[in-house]
DNA sequence: TGGTACTATCCGGAAAACGGATAGGTCACC
DNA sequence: GGTGACCTATCCGTTTTCCGGATAGTACCA
C-alpha cells in the first residue's frame, strides 16, 4: 500500500494548480514535497502521470485516465471528514422515526427530502404503523422518535409533545342506506357494519369508538377506505384521505347528532421517557409541527 | 489532514475481521499498529468508532454511520490501483473509435458493453460519421481506430484490415413507379430521384454509383431510408437497415439487371499508418470481425 | 479460577516526511 | 542570442512518524 492520500492530494492539486510549485504554494508545503510525492505516486502506480518536458507539466493520457478517480477519492475523504465533524458536533448518526400510516405520504416524503439536505450525515430509518404501534416501537427501542395519532392521550410510557391535529369524518358510501338519512344517531349506526383500523399490537384503545353491532378490524387504513367506498360499511376516516372521494360523491359525510369532539385526533411527537432529542430529531419535530400550523 | 489511508484500511479491516488482532493478522502487521491506527482515526474524526468494553470491539452507532463511506474510499483506492496496473501493463488508457453510422446500433452497443467489462480502465470515446469521415478522423488524430465502410477501397492514408462485409440492396417504396417493373436497367433508374448518403467531408467517392438524373445527398442514413419509404426516390440501403421494411412490404427490392458486385461493401478497420494497435483496440477489432463471421 | 484471546501502551530502531538549498531546464521577452 | 522569471529534480540534515515486539491489564469461557 504505497499510495497515500498525501500523494493523491499532491496529484490532484498539481493538476488543478497547473504546476508543482503552484500546488506547493496552495497547500503551504515545500515544492520538493510535491515533486517527490508525485514521483513516488508514479512509481507506486507504475504509470507516468505528467509530461515534464515543458516548463509546465502536462498530464499524459495515462494521467488523464487516472485523475478523475483520484479526485473522487479525495472528495470522498472530504465528505467522510465532514460527516464525522457533524456527528462529532452532536448530530445523531442515525434517526429511526416511527410514523403513523395515517399521515399524508406526500407530506412525509417532502419532510424527508428536506431532512436529507439538512442532515447529510444522518442515516434515516422510517417505520410505519398505526395507533399504539408507534409508541410500542419507541418503547421497545426500535424507533427513536414517533409521530403518533392516538384516539385519546399519547402513550404514558413516553414523553410527548403536541404537534397538531387531524380531522376525522364519519362517512359511508353514497349507495349505503345510512346515506339517505337526514340525521344519524348512534342507534342508526348500530345495525350496520363498522370498519375500524386496528394496530398490530391489538385494538385495546378502541372500545369507546365502537357503536356498530358488527365490527371489522382492519390493519391497513387504505383497505378500510376501500371497503367503505365499496359500500360494505361505515367508519371514521381522516379528512385528507377522503377529500377526493367526497368531492367525487363516492363518499358522503354522515350527519351524526352526537358530540363532535371525537372527530378530531391530536398528532403527538413521542420519544423515550427521559431520552433527550438530538438536533436532527428536534428539527424533524419542528418541521412536522410547522407543516400543521 | 490527519486521516490517512492506513487508518481507514485498519478501520475497515477491523470491522470485517471482527477484532483488531484478527485484522492485524489479516494484513500481516503488528496488532499495536491496528490499535494505534484506529485510536488516531478516532482522534482525527472526533468520533468514537468502537465500543471496546467487551472482549471484541463492536461498532458504535457513530462508527456504523461512517464505516460505509470508509469502505467506499478503500474500494475506490483499490479500483484506482487496479486500473493503474492495467494501464501500466500496456492497455490503452483511452480509445477513440470512429464508427460508420451504417453499422447496426445494437451490434455496436453490444460490443461496447462487452468492452466495458473487459477493459474497465479504458475510457472510450465513440465518434460516428459516414464514408470518408471515418478515415478523416483517424488521419486527423481525432480517433485512434476507425470502422469504415468505403464503397471502393479503404483510405490509402491509413493502415487497414478487412473485417467483413455488408449487403446493400437497391430499393424503392412499394408505391414507387419502379416497383412495378419486372426488370430494372440503369436507364430505367435514370429518370427517378436517387437518394445517396454523403459524408461530411464531401461526396467525392460516390460518382460511380450515381445513375439518377436527379440526386439528393443526405448526410443521415436514417433520413435517406425515411425518404425512400415515403416514395420520394430510390437508393441503395444496407440489408439489416431495411429488413423490417421489406418484410412489411413498405419497400421492395428492385430487380436490377446489372452486376451484383456493387451491392456488397467491405467493412474495414483503419488506423494511423504505422501506429500499432494496443490490446483494447485489437480486442475490439477482433470482436467486430467475429460479429460478422 | 486458570487459560485464552483481546486491547492499549511503551520502547528503540528504521523509515519517511519535511523545508531549504542547489543545479539544470524551459519559455517569454528584449 | 542573451537575460530573467519560473519551473522541476535532487540532495541534505533534522524532525516526525512508522513499525514490530514486549508487556500489562481485561473480558470471556470452561
Amino acid at each position: 500500500m504505497g499510495v497515500s492520500l498525501e500523494y493523491l492530494e499532491a496529484f490532484v492539486t498539481a493538476v488543478e494548480a497547473g504546476s508543482f510549485s503552484a500546488a506547493a504554494r496552495r497547500v503551504g508545503k515545500a515544492q520538493s514535497r510535491i515533486s517527490t510525492a508525485i514521483g513516488n505516486l508514479e512509481i507506486d502506480l507504475g504509470v507516468v502521470l505528467f509530461d515534464r518536458r515543458g516548463k509546465y507539466p502536462i498530464l499524459t493520457p495515462e494521467g488523464e485516465a487516472l485523475i478523475r478517480e483520484s479526485r473522487q477519492i479525495i472528495d470522498r475523504l472530504k465528505a467522510l471528514t465532514d460527516h464525522a465533524n457533524i456527528i462529532a458536533g452532536g448530530v445523531e448518526p442515525r434517526l429511526r422515526i416511527a410514523c403513523d400510516e395515517i399521515m399524508p405520504p406526500i407530506l412525509v416524503a417532502d419532510l424527508l427530502g428536506q431532512f436529507n439536505l439538512r442532515f447529510p450525515a444522518t442515516e434515516l430509518e422510517l417505520l410505519t404503523g398505526v395507533l399504539g404501534d408507534i409508541s410500542d416501537m419507541v418503547v421497545n427501542g426500535r424507533a427513536d422518535l414517533g409521530i403518533e395519532v392516538p384516539l385519546a392521550q399519547p402513550d404514558e410510557r413516553c414523553d410527548w409533545r403536541h404537534l397538531g391535529h387531524l380531522e376525522f369524518i364519519i362517512v359511508a358510501a353514497a349507495t349505503h342506506p345510512l346515506a339517505r338519512l337526514a340525521r344519524v344517531s348512534q342507534d342508526d349506526l348500530a345495525p350496520h357494519l363498522q370498519l375500524v383500523p386496528v394496530s398490530r399490537g391489538g385494538e385495546r384503545e378502541f372500545e369507546a369508538f365502537i357503536f356498530g353491532s358488527r365490527v371489522w378490524h382492519v390493519e391497513n387504513s387504505q383497505i378500510v377506505r376501500e371497503l367503505i367506498v365499496r359500500g360494505d360499511g361505515w367508519g371514521a376516516l381522516a379528512e385528507f384521505q377522503i377529500r377526493e372521494d367526497l368531492e367525487a360523491g363516492r363518499l358522503v359525510r354522515l350527519p351524526v347528532v352526537f358530540g363532535k369532539s371525537m372527530f378530531t385526533a391530536g398528532i403527538y411527537l413521542v420519544n423515550g421517557k427521559g431520552v433527550g432529542l438530538g438536533p436532527a430529531a428536534t428539527w424533524f419535530a419542528n418541521a412536522f409541527a410547522n407543516a400543521f400550523a
